[in-house]
DNA sequence: CATATTTAGTATGTATACATTCTAATTTCA
DNA sequence: TGAAATTAGAATGTATACATACTAAATATG
């Protein structure tokens, strides 16, 4: 049996993953920002333009399955993709509850202009790991998260 | 050089630490609801009770610095603890700008009572890896969130 | 075929998360 | 000491994130 300096201290909660992982999702945020100023995108706007543009047709349920959103953010973000002309929303013929999605051109254009500025995030990201360490996080992070794929 | 199979795929994106620290987060944050469902408290909630009960007399920026919260983000969570009960905040004699922060004997009780819950969230969330890559995950993820300590 | 169930998307409400702005209070320092 | 700069906390506005409930539409099934 471990011991610990302090059963509840605020050292024990700091340490633990929960807590790293929220600092290191602030810490990615940031990069992103820094990196995606220009083209004023968010990583979650980012990844579902790349997502339409890779599959025109999609609809909103499926989008949101693809890249593990709520059924209830994605409706938001796909507002404000919208309102910023970079998709659109058209109801299905088949099933009129359906919304088919697809990029706009100013949406095709803003997502190949911005993939090299995502890449920049990774590389800045992952920096302070080696190579070996870097392929090694990635694994472990794949596991983590693929444990709970409902 | 590394070939990848599509320069701007979703593939590529969703591979990327940015996305996969994202669902981390939700695995994380899932977990903890689960443990915590009868506290009735977020993570953040509970970093922030931790914080609190262990300095008393805590000012609102110290605790934001502590624990990494955005200064308008930490107002928010003190005003729920409050309303539960769990937390008291108290104009400070010294300086009638700050407020000093100070547990209810509530809120140490559900802090004491709620830790082994947090400490199993973690038991859960490394669960799929081995303890050897237990120690690395954490050590990875302080030395990419130390990175931008700012 | 008419009703029950399911499904897609939206709406509502709560909780982070953070930039920016504001007010009151304190500190600096000319 | 008195105006300028700084600081604490709150307020405002935007963007995830998610539970729950709602509406319209489609499907299943007796």
């Amino acid at each position: 049996m471990r011991t610990y300096p302090d059963p509840m201290s605020l050292t024990r909660l700091t340490a633990m993953p929960g807590h790293l992982i929220r600092r290191a999702q602030q810490v990615s945020t940031a990069i992103f920002a820094e990196e995606l100023a220009d083209a004023e995108l968010t990583s979650v706007q980012l990844i579902s333009l790349a997502a339409i543009a890779e599959r025109p047709g999609l609809d909103a349920t499926t989008l949101a399955e693809l890249i593990d959103f709520d059924k209830a953010t994605i409706g938001g973000v796909l507002d404000r993709l919208e309102r910023k002309g970079l998709v659109r929303r058209s109801v299905s013929p088949s099933d009129k509850r359906v919304k088919e999605l697809a990029a706009t051109p100013a949406g095709r254009a803003l997502l190949a202009a911005s993939m090299p500025a995502a890449e920049q995030v990774q590389v800045r990201l992952l920096a302070p790991l080696s190579p070996a360490e870097r392929e090694d996080f990635l694994r472990m992070l794949r596991l983590v998260t693929a444990a709970s794929q409902d």
